[in-house]
DNA sequence: AGAATTTACTGAACCGGGTAAGTTGTGGAG
DNA sequence: CTCCACAACTTACCCGGTTCAGTAAATTCT
């Protein structure tokens, strides 16, 4: 009943405990014959190395931490940390590393569970969603000296690596398309507007209604439907309406188009709108939704690679991951 | 810049480390002065005890593990993963457990995992989602005598301890609501037909159904969007639709509206939608969906309290967690 | 006052792997 | 035939906590 230890297939092979250590881990110091014996028995007495002991006496935890900061309700609803959690997962299981996860409610609490983690020695790395401007987690991360890849630049991480994707160049592709559809009057809804990335797609889009001569209007939110909805509903009260709003993410995106079914608007016809992140959801509505579609699990992967190779020590800097491109749906055609 | 232990502490207190030990765990046989001095120590030079240490010695990691055994396209746009996650982590953070999570892709794949977390001592106990017929993880569990705590029943678990929710009461008052608007024809797209739970849903919807005299139709579907158009369409086609359609998620209750939008058909005028689980994004479409609502968070807390007092050695046996309630909402109305 | 008990510690073993240093045994070169 | 190199091990200690047995001093009891 009691779980193996190397001690039990050294006593069942007849070597000493060294000699299983190295047989098991390919190190040299067996010869061919007492490995494959060795190994046979570990096989069949179904033994797995203690993790406790091996992060004892190596350095490593083998594991990775992923802390979550938003509200619960968010947490739920939005593709984007599931679809980000599967492309960890590809990469950190075929390396056999765990990914333990936690919850946290303010920046404040995250910083905590990063010291726990790291003075527990839990974990050898973290992946740090959400950056802000002057993020307070990353002078923490500098000088706890824990290995991490910042996910949602580009902005001012130090020596720890990024891994962003051009939201600038997206937001400009679309309202281009907007533009070339026949809207002028084009507003936006924004994420949160402390993020960084948020901050990155709203100069973005000043900077592209600008040069072609729009007006931008970007009405911040929070990436709940309810805010989305509201934020459309204000939107479009307005007697000069837009004709068409982009999204920063899917889920408004969605209630957006519900407010406008419920003020009788036809989308696209009066209303065009682009979402934000391309998950299923998007192709669930009706009409489907025009999205901004990017790859969020190879994203997520992207992520893992970087921070195990920053583990293992390697050099790893700022790393650009792929533009998000627009997907034509119908949500978006030119205005009446 | 190394991590402090308690022979640090030790060496600064001018005592042995088993006082520090003693000290910082509230053991007897160090003094209160001495006990102060130590704890002062601990917090200034910020000590966190190196948890393999910790779990060689001790027995328990203090962890859980959770496995999702889903592709990950429906991990993603399903708030029911992430909300008992929420959940989980109220429960779990507050006992400073840790959460370790990983996706896989099969039943077969699962058992593996356990074994080897359980085997690498990584874990002290697991929450087990979609119990199944005959579901092999039962008697891995079993075997491995692993505590566990399984959702979706209820099933046959033996020793193990499980929580379920009363699925065939939920799904009843669904029935006897639509029935008392006046439906005569309703349907039902249902979730993996492999799961326990939906078999549960299945078997007292045709009961209801028979015991009021109406035809129980059931498609079978797999949680998907994309799946649950398919199915609507499927059965929207017909000369005899329903008038009245009960999904098993929320996710392919909004693809099923969006495919009677498509199809011209009026919700609730043409067809009334009921939704499985009220995530907010059934109040976020057009018209917002009627939805059986269950607090998801606290019965993944609830499952997470369970599972502790397992680990704690407590007998924990077969707990039913609350039913379902009906909240009614645009998506229902009488039939035309 | 002397014995018995309690308090407040110390020292060492232990958990289960990893690994440097030491010990055999074998084969080949000189 | 000796010496050396090298493979194939063994021995012993390390990691950082927990815990048990032992000990000296303080306190209580008779």
């Amino acid at each position: 009943m009691k779980r193996p230890t190397i001690a039990d297939i050294a006593r069942r092979a007849g070597v000493s405990k060294g000699a299983v250590s190295y047989a098991l881990n390919g190190q040299p110091g067996v010869s061919e014959a007492t490995r494959q014996r060795i190994v046979a028995i570990a096989q069949e007495i179904g033994f797995n190395p203690n993790s406790a002991a091996r992060a004892l006496s190596g350095a490593s935890a083998r594991a990775v931490g992923l802390t979550l900061c938003r509200p619960a309700r968010i947490l739920g609803i939005e593709p984007w940390f599931m679809g980000l959690i599967s492309g960890f997962e590809a990469e950190l299981s075929a390396r056999s590393y765990a990914l333990t996860l936690q919850v946290v409610a303010t920046p404040e609490l995250e910083v905590e569970v990063y010291r726990r983690w790291w003075g527990e020695r839990r974990i050898d790395g973290v992946i740090v969603t959400d950056l802000r401007e002057n993020d307070i987690r990353i002078p923490v991360l500098q000088q706890l000296q824990l290995p991490a890849v910042v996910i949602g630049g580009p902005g001012e991480t130090g020596t720890i690596a990024q891994i962003w994707s051009d939201d600038a160049g997206a937001i400009t592709e679309a309202v281009r398309y907007l533009v070339a559809l026949g809207h002028r009057r084009v507003a936006r809804v924004s994420g949160l507007p402390g993020l960084l990335h948020t901050q990155t797609r709203t100069r973005a889009f000043d900077d592209i209604c600008g040069s072609l001569g729009l007006s931008a209007i970007t009405v911040p939110s929070d990436y709940t439907g309810e805010e989305g909805s509201r934020a459309t509903r204000r939107l479009l009260i307005d007697t000069d309406r837009p004709t068409a709003i982009i999204y920063d993410n899917d889920v408004m995106a969605v209630a957006g188009l519900a407010v406008a079914q419920e003020m009788g608007l036809a989308v696209p016809g009066d209303l065009s709108i682009v979402a934000w992140d391309d998950s299923p959801l998007c192709s669930l509505v009706h009409p489907p939704l025009t999205a901004l579609t990017r790859d969020i699990a190879e994203y997520g992967a992207h992520a893992a690679r970087e921070l195990l190779a920053s583990i293992d020590g390697k050099q790893v800097g700022n790393v650009e991951a792929g533009t998000a491109h627009l997907t034509p749906r119908g949500s978006t055609a030119p205005p009446r």
